[in-house]
DNA sequence: ACTTAGTAAATTCTC
DNA sequence: TTTACTAAGT
């Protein structure tokens, strides 16, 4: 059956050995619920793969298989290494995030649940916009009530699955009863609107298999052998439509550890793994307990911290790796300090113990810390990279760009008319638009419908009503194509009309061009995905993106030190791991220090992050840093005491640096063993003002951004005089792309220089 | 309707 | 330091 051929028996069994016998029980039982609880650097994904390898070679059929994971980065890994032991056969295999793959099943039966399949997925932002909306439209301050706070309770309700009814009865301050009325009309709102937002995603996953009872057969049928990677992470709602999943065949088995439960504050119930045993009692436990990945003194320090939290599943990590060096704790006298002791620690490492850049990682909690390091790396001439800063879907433009998008698709989604409806500006103001909000809700139609007859709602001017007009028409002119045209070719056609691009480049400034360089850089991509996938449409375009926010890829390439907050390492392992801004108040966090949970989480997170290293492990802190726009004095966090003190050496307290210590002979051999201050001061004269800024996105967008330079495109020649309509006449110094994305470099006879898209730019050769 | 200036607040992590 | 909201002025 399919490509089978790739998976010989002999694969299956040379694989087999390379288990050890708990990796291999938990690979080969494949019915009924089993439970592998999964240490650091146990061999998870290794298991898990192979699990999924060896159902297909027992002659599961690939599509029977539903692998659901946390993150994209897991899901792609989790793919990739399948592919590499069974080759094709891996595409009916639905691996996915819970959200994906739920988004995937609710599109095709988007109508039982009275949606239609062209919904919009709303991200944090849109439901921002949608609470602050409803509260303007209540008549309630956000001076009193932060709508941002607002959102969050909401949503912690839905990750519980509490409905707006049940947070309505249980509502007794005056905070609640009014959470509770916006939370109504925000579920009203959404339904409106044709979205869903990230819960809804789940939420209505299982509105569908509770009330369609042919559907719940149905998915149950198709999958039969489930599995959840990261299951202390799950919230209830996972729970609950994983549960019902499984229900029929019960081959549901969930890897986890809950010592890496670092999710709590986004709905993650930790009691979900740990009730599991109780949940599905014949389950079979498996656990994976030696450590492949940390030498004995990283584990023993990793340990000695987890030991503090309580109501842990047993597990007792071991390792047949080396001792290893000791742990190397510094401390500094501020954060500037900080980041250049970092720098010289890793570029010491890299000469001294003959490591790559990109086996080195730094690691911090907020990813305001990044930037310092950064500037120091940047100063030394050390290749770096962050990953999943901010993205390039968070960016303005983009944000825009995919608004005018989701209406193209969904015309019902208010969230993004109101965003883009006056951008550019068409003299539709907020008046106009309050009106016609309201005027929506009245007579409960969407605001697009209203939109259409404008002009016969009260209290509208005549001219806003022909610029409403307008919009209307410049989005049903552009709907007409969308299903027979390739969406590149539809996308870019739309977005010339719209003006955005044209705004950013009249306004003619080095950031406005960036931005309409970005434009350019979506659609371009567009086309890419087009191009790999034809039958991509423009609505699934959308819908990747949407649930993309991690910039997994190309953040891996290169010979690079990686730096990341300790979120984003989980899953990652580095032969040298730097853990920066070991303080009190920043990690673990202030509102830590109050309350135990929050403390157990921020120490789950430091062992999440001790246990990404191999080899090295560095901890700083500094004395001062700079936060909120002011210096503030901090201790070093309680943390650094919880490590068993054997395995620590550095200047923290008046432990005496051992000479054994590799690392710390490099790092003490151009400075003095008492004051490591002394060497890691600023040279004179050198300021960080000076040194020019890193781009502060990591976008995620492959290849082929940079085209190559070309003599000659879509009919325009270097040298060629040109006129355009705002700059006058010019002469074409250099041509780059193909088709939409192609770009001229034009010089103008008024001394301006620019670059411009030929798509947008009406050039006339002259 | 749009611009500007002033003030307040918020600064963790993610699909 | 940066962002975001409000109010007043054009």
């Amino acid at each position: 059956m399919l490509s089978q051929s790739a998976l010989t028996k002999n694969t299956v069994e040379s694989l087999l050995e390379g288990l050890n016998e708990h990796q291999r029980k938990a690979a080969v039982t494949t019915e009924g619920p089993v439970l592998i609880i999964a240490g650091a650097g146990s061999g998870k994904t290794r298991v898990l793969t192979f699990r999924i390898a060896y159902l297909l070679q027992q002659g599961i059929h690939p599509s029977s298989i539903l692998a659901l994971t946390f993150t994209n980065k897991a899901a792609k890994e989790m793919r990739e290494r399948i592919t590499h032991l069974v080759g094709d056969t891996v595409y009916g295999v639905m691996a996915g995030t819970f959200h994906s793959v739920f988004a995937r099943i609710l599109r095709q039966y988007a109508d039982l649940i009275g949606y239609n399949r062209s919904f919009s997925i709303y991200d944090t932002d849109d439901q921002l916009s949608a609470v602050k909306a409803i509260m303007v439209q209540l008549g309630i301050s956000q001076q009193v009530l932060p709508a941002n706070g607002v959102r969050g309770r909401i949503s912690s309700a839905k990750n519980a699955m509490i409905s707006w009814q049940q947070y309505s009865n249980g509502a007794n301050s005056v905070i609640e009863k009014q959470t509770a009325q916006i939370f109504q009309e925000y579920e009203a709102r959404l339904k409106r609107s044709n979205a869903m937002d990230f819960d809804d995603l789940l939420l209505n996953m299982i509105r569908l298999l509770q009330q369609q009872p042919d559907v719940l057969d149905q998915l149950q049928e198709r999958f039969r052998y489930i599995m959840v990677d990261e299951y202390q992470d799950t919230n209830k709602a996972q729970y609950k439509a994983v549960e019902l999943l499984a229900r029929k065949y019960r081959n549901l088995c969930v890897v986890g550890d809950d010592a890496q439960s670092i999710y709590r504050w986004r709905g993650a119930d930790i009691q979900n793994i740990l009730d599991f045993e109780r949940d599905y009692p014949k389950a079979t436990t498996v656990r994976l307990e030696q450590n492949y990945r940390s030498t004995k003194t990283i584990l023993a320090a990793a340990d000695s911290v987890i030991k503090n939290n309580s109501g842990r599943l047993k597990k007792e990590l071991w390792t047949d790796n080396a001792e290893g060096e000791k742990i190397l704790v510094l401390g500094c006298r501020d954060d500037r300090e900080e980041a250049e002791t970092i720098m010289k620690v890793v570029r010491t490492a890299m000469r001294e113990s003959n490591l790559q850049a990109s086996d080195v990682a730094v690691l911090y909690r907020t990813n305001a810390q990044s930037q310092l390091i950064e500037d120091a790396m940047r100063r030394a001439n050390v290749a770096y990279h962050i990953v999943s800063g901010v993205s390039f879907y968070k960016r303005k433009e983009i944000k825009d760009t995919l608004a005018y998008l989701r209406v193209l698709v969904n015309p019902s989604d208010t969230e993004s008319i109101l965003r883009i409806i006056n951008e550019p500006s068409r003299g539709i103001g907020n008046t106009t638009m309050q009106r016609l909000q309201d005027y929506a809700v009245e007579t409960n139609t969407t605001l697009f419908e209203t939109l259409k007859i404008a002009e016969n709602v009260v209290g509208i001017q005549k001219r806003s009503a022909t610029s409403v007009q307008n919009f209307v028409e410049l989005i049903t002119r552009n709907q007409v194509d969308i299903d027979t045209e390739p969406p590149a070719l539809v996308a870019q056609r739309f977005m010339a009309q719209t003006g955005l691009a044209d705004m950013y480049r009249l306004q003619n400034t080095d950031e406005s061009q960036d931005r309409w360089n970005n434009i350019d850089r979506l659609l371009s991509h567009i086309q890419e995905q087009y191009e790999f996938d034809e039958t991509l449409t423009l609505s699934q375009y959308i819908e990747q993106i949407s649930l993309l926010s991690d910039a997994d890829d190309e953040a891996t390439g290169g010979n690079r030190v990686s730096m990341m907050t300790m979120h984003a390492a989980k899953g990652l392992e580095y032969p040298m791991v730097v853990i920066a801004g070991m303080e009190q108040g920043l990690f673990p966090l202030a509102k830590a220090e109050q309350d135990i949970d929050e403390r157990e989480e921020e120490r789950r997170l430091f062992y999440v992050g001790i246990t990404r290293a191999k080899q090295h492990l560095v901890l700083t802190y500094a004395e001062r840093r700079f936060r909120f726009g002011e210096m503030n004095f901090s201790r070093p966090s309680m943390f650094i005491g919880e490590i068993d003190p054997a395995c620590v050496v550095g200047n923290h307290s008046n432990r005496t640096p051992h000479s054994e210590a590799h690392a710390v002979q490099n790092v003490w051999e151009r400075g003095s063993p008492k004051r490591q201050s002394e060497f890691s001061q600023m040279p004179e004269g050198e300021t960080y003002s000076q040194l020019p800024s890193a781009p502060r996105y990591n976008a995620p967008i492959p290849k082929s951004i940079r085209p190559a330079n070309k003599d000659s495109v879509n009919g325009y020649t270097v040298g060629q005089q040109v006129n355009h309509p705002m700059f006058g006449i010019g002469t074409i110094m250099a041509l780059s792309g193909s088709e939409q994305s192609a770009k001229a470099t034009v010089m103008f006879n008024n001394g301006q220089r620019k670059q411009l898209m030929l798509a947008f730019a009406k050039l006339e050769v002259v």
